[in-house]
RNA sequence: GCGCCUGUAGCUCAAUUGGAUAGAGCGCUUGGCUACGGACCAGGAGGUUCUGGGUUCAACUCCUAGCAGGCGCGCCA
């Protein structure tokens, strides 16, 4: 139940209804009129601009015009209680104490679908997030992306779209070669004790390739080991797989699990390239030519030649992008090229990415050939999660994939643990750089906002264990017709709001919303919870049995928004902390 | 040089996709625990929303020209 919707709804009807009537004009688009939450300072539910939109139409000041359409709201509206026009012409509505407690009733006895958008079309989504090199266990770098696509995932499911969350496999290429033949050496190092070559720039030095190694020697045991180029095939393909694992277990614990694991090689294997290629070739997109010379410092050593081109400048990108390296074989962008060909044939209505911000630049050359491919130009939309700058010890913390000094998901979640991570994580806009600060998170727990909304929530089952009630039971409510005091009127109103939160959220790909909200909302109840310190009146449980009654509907309809909205972030809502 | 992101209170950030007197946390400061859980609450101080111009009933939000910071700019992935 979305008041916003239904209000807007019943305006938009009783205007229309009116010009009719010749009462007053309305413009063709009546796209302006919004029904929305007023500030707090009115001391009322909802407000709209209708008057201020149609002002112009009625060559009329909206002060006078939103008087006029304040008489019609009255004639069609029973629930109202109050009706008035604020300057410059907004018009503020406050409900009746029956409104709240139809409202109550609506939401307790359908708490599961309270928030839904019911506005939207289903679709099918295909929502490729993490996609790191499997060259090694995830690292803090990674956890960002990961966690703002599960909830993403999260939350196009909670609007009963359809969801498929999938993680690409780059398993082919140079990087997997040099990962590969550092496994390679770690083996030689643990079966004929040559040490590992530390310094290398082109090898992964991480410990944790010793423990790839030693799996690798258990499973081989007739292997000799004694030539990288004869076992290469067979090496690589089970480095990736101890890689995987590892992937896996870190996601596993961040409270993730995809879909679909596609394998770029498996892409590279089916000729889906070539194919790929043809068909853009038919359309004109793929020529030969030469490039520029990048404008960047280490550009001196650019040696032009001809090559195969993707003609990402026909929509608006900077150069085209090169699909042949020099020894034909296919760059990075070609086989992504194909995968995004792949996705596009197995029918999904969106395809959503998300990118680290330093592969934010790759965004138009891929967009560019979906569009390509498709000739829909918002058929994949990329979504970039910028930077998360460690802290420790109140000093940046820099990672060096080098040294192998990185923080790992396992340590971040050992340390800190998955609830926090991923409400710190989420707790900001993906466009903006996070400060995560390690000894903060750690050390000071109790001001994490997570702990201020898991209270709130533990703190109403504490009030439902005095009263004996099992506040996942279905509750029988007799009697809904309660009269609500402003402050809790002020709770019923950030409850009402939760649609709005979800419906903002869902459309922008902007999860940061939810916890902001969350935070808000338990906020209201700390606030409230403490008025019942000095005054018994404010109390939840009462002697008065229908008093109590009363406020344990408000209590429980608390509650069931912030497991909502704790599950879609994918954080836990203990009963007790 | 070009592209993307950011610029809001001392610090870290919100702001319902253009609304009313721009809000939180931390820090500073004054107060509140014989309680339905103090991991909490109430109050105070703190603002030229980076700058200039434009669009309109209305701009932190949109357009434009700048300034500052971050990220990226082979045939690496």
């Amino acid at each position: 139940m979305n008041i916003f919707d239904l209000y807007l709804e019943k305006i938009i009807k009783i205007v229309t209804l009116a010009s009719k009537a010749k009462e007053i004009e309305i413009p063709e688009n009546l796209n302006g009129i919004k029904v929305d939450v007023p500030p707090v300072q009115f001391d009322c539910d909802i407000s709209t601009n209708v008057a201020m939109v149609l002002s112009k139409a009625n060559k009329k000041a909206p002060s006078v015009l939103a008087e006029q359409i304040i008489e019609l709201i009255k004639k069609d509206d029973k629930e109202i209680e109050n009706i008035s026009v604020a300057n410059p012409g907004f018009i503020n509505i406050k409900f009746k104490n029956s409104f709240w407690s139809n409202f109550l009733k609506n939401i307790i006895t359908n708490n599961k679908s309270f928030g839904i958008n019911k506005k939207s079309i289903k679709k099918k989504y295909l929502l490729e997030f993490v996609s790191a090199n499997p060259t090694g266990p995830l690292h803090v770098g990674h956890c960002r992306g990961a966690i703002l696509g599960d909830v993403l995932s999260n939350l196009l499911s909670f609007n009963n779209h359809t969801v498929t969350k999938e993680y690409y496999v780059n398993d082919d290429g140079n990087q997997i070669l040099h990962f590969s033949k550092s496994v390679y050496l770690r083996i030689r190092e643990i079966l004929k004790k040559e040490p590992f070559p530390k310094d290398n720039p082109d090898l992964y030095p991480g410990d944790y390739l010793i423990n790839i190694a030693k799996n690798i020697i258990k499973n081989n045991k007739n292997s000799k080991f004694d030539n990288f180029e004869e076992v290469s095939n067979n090496l690589t393909k089970q480095s990736v797989e101890e890689s995987l694992k590892l992937i896996k277990f870190n996601l596993k614990n961040l409270g993730i699990i995809h879909d679909n694991f596609i394998s770029e090689e498996e892409i590279v294997k089916k000729k889906e390239v070539e194919k790929v290629i043809k068909k853009l070739k038919k359309n004109n997109f793929v020529y030969e030519g030469k490039l520029n010379a990048p404008k960047n410092e280490k550009s001196t050593d650019w040696k032009e030649r001809n090559q195969l081109l993707f003609k990402s400048t026909d929509f608006g990108d900077d150069k085209d992008r090169p699909l042949q390296k020099a020894d034909k074989s296919w760059t990075y962008f070609a086989s992504d090229v194909a995968y995004h060909n792949n996705k596009l044939e197995r029918n999904y209505d969106v395809l959503i990415n998300i990118l680290g911000a330093d592969h934010a630049g790759y965004i138009k050359r891929i967009t560019s050939v979906v569009e390509a491919l498709s000739g829909n130009k918002n058929k994949l939309i990329c979504k970039v999660s910028q930077l998360v700058k460690l802290i420790k010890d109140g000093k940046p913390f820099k990672m060096s994939k080098r040294k192998g000094d990185y923080i790992t998901v396992e340590d971040l979640i050992n340390e800190v643990g998955k609830d926090a991570t991923r409400f710190i994580m989420l707790n900001r806009s993906s466009d903006v750089e996070l400060d995560f600060d390690f000894t903060k998170v750690k050390e000071k727990s109790k001001d994490n906002p997570l702990y201020y909304v898991q209270y709130c929530y533990a703190r109403i089952c504490s009030v439902f264990r005095h009263v004996n009630i099992n506040i996942n039971d279905k509750v029988n409510i007799k009697n809904f017709d309660f009269k609500y005091k402003l402050e809790e009127i002020k709770i019923l109103r950030k409850i009402s709001q939760w649609p709005q939160c979800i419906e903002i959220s869902t459309s922008k790909l902007e999860p940061h919303r939810i916890p902001t909200y969350l935070y808000e909302l338990a906020s209201e109840f700390h606030s409230f919870w403490n008025m019942g310190r000095d005054n018994e009146e404010f109390r939840f449980i009462n002697k008065d049995k229908n008093l109590s009654e009363e406020k344990l509907v408000l209590l429980l309809s608390i509650s069931k928004v912030i497991k909502s909205g704790m599950n879609i972030i994918g954080v836990n809502t203990p009963e007790k902390m």
